[in-house]
DNA sequence: ACGACTTTGTGAAGGGAGGCACAAAGTTGC
DNA sequence: GCAACTTTGTGCCTCCCTTCACAAAGTCGT
């Protein structure tokens, strides 16, 4: 189910150019995907499709917005302001679908307090009221290695269930939270793996 | 093989501490994996475990590092000098791992020439002199979506065979490119996904 | 109203990755 | 030197995901 939101964004782009219906192959291609994949992943959702047409754009898109819970904005707080977690603070993207950060934090004594893209940086022991105030739900962790774990904790502990990982450590938590990782060097080395091939394949027959 | 970096990460760690052998289930810990799975992925690189007493750690890190061509120095360039994009450039996590960012680029004439973390912004069609001269092998894409194909377009004719891309858009390459994808918005709805299965259960067996 | 055509939804087959469990191989103690 | 113990490497089984292929269902032209 990790392609629904991809789905989603090129439903999005028809809509735009005021395109009404699509067909499998259409969206599959769009998506980067098979269509048959493509159906099989919407006959899950249920039956949103018309035999013989297609898929009606703005119907489709609803129904992936409400299997997702996008209809509903997510309060998202950023832990960590280095450089990382200044240029996630800075990003448009979120609010754009429908993640609203509400938080900026951070450990250090000497960065709470500083504004960060128009907001105060807040002291870690401000995530139990953000959780309860405001509903908060998403924890991101920007923070360096070292301090990752202690920063999951520390979200976890007051009730967030949902942590996505920028710092490439991997994170132990309770059954019940769900972590998503993303991990640049991780990229970069599989890159870079593949291009060793390359050069190889290359080598033996050039 | 998208394990390897983690296995190779942790290793590091472990040597840091002084550790000179580790066990399967140990690494495999420390990986967030399997033993079963760890040990069956490591016999594919080759036989150099020792049983009844495990792994050299350094050897078996300089045995992964060849495995994904790390022993050479990967150069590497960014695309798009926006907000993304300078984060990337003052990321220092490139050069610990072996990847030297060896220009930045834009395709804005006003952004060209601007300095950014200690280099000058270059124009793109230095690409193609990048690619013979340095010897540029990976390409990150951190423009707007709209530009995100042009950009790697203009990557893939200058000859770079492996992309990351930070740009919410399915790129289309030709088969010999590789391109892996980092995706922040997906990430966040697939936690919103979770997140409200989460809600859903509580509502129904509170 | 009917037949030709298009496109969905799904059953069946195929493939690959993960886990289990055990034999092989090496170590340690006596 | 031998026996008990530890840990790797791997054959087998299972399960999930993908792909293929086609029947069902709906549209469109006449």
């Amino acid at each position: 189910m990790a392609r629904l939101p991809v789905y989603l964004r090129a439903l999005a782009a028809l809509a735009d150019e005021g395109t009404e219906s699509v067909s499998s192959e259409e969206l599959a291609a769009a998506a980067g995907v098979s269509s048959a994949k493509l159906r099989k992943d919407l006959s899950h959702l249920g039956s949103y499709g018309v035999r013989g047409v297609g898929y009606d754009v703005e119907r489709l898109a609803s129904e992936i917005a409400t299997a997702l819970g996008l209809t509903q904005d997510w309060p998202v707080a950023i832990v960590g302001m280095g450089n990382l977690g200044r240029a996630l603070a800075a990003y448009r993207g979120f609010a754009e679908r429908g993640f609203r950060v509400i938080a900026l934090l951070d450990r250090d004594p000497r960065v709470v307090g500083e504004r960060v893209s128009g907001s105060r940086v807040r002291p870690m022991a401000d995530l139990a009221a953000l959780v309860e105030g405001e509903g908060l739900a998403i924890g991101v962790i920007a923070t360096p290695p070292e301090s990752a774990q202690e920063a999951c904790d520390a979200l976890v502990a007051a009730g967030v269930r949902s942590v996505l990982n920028f710092a490439p450590v991997v994170l132990t938590v309770p059954d019940a939270v769900v972590v998503r990782k993303v991990d640049l060097s991780t990229e970069l080395q599989i890159l870079a793996f593949h291009g060793q091939r390359l050069a190889v394949a290359e080598a033996v027959a050039p």
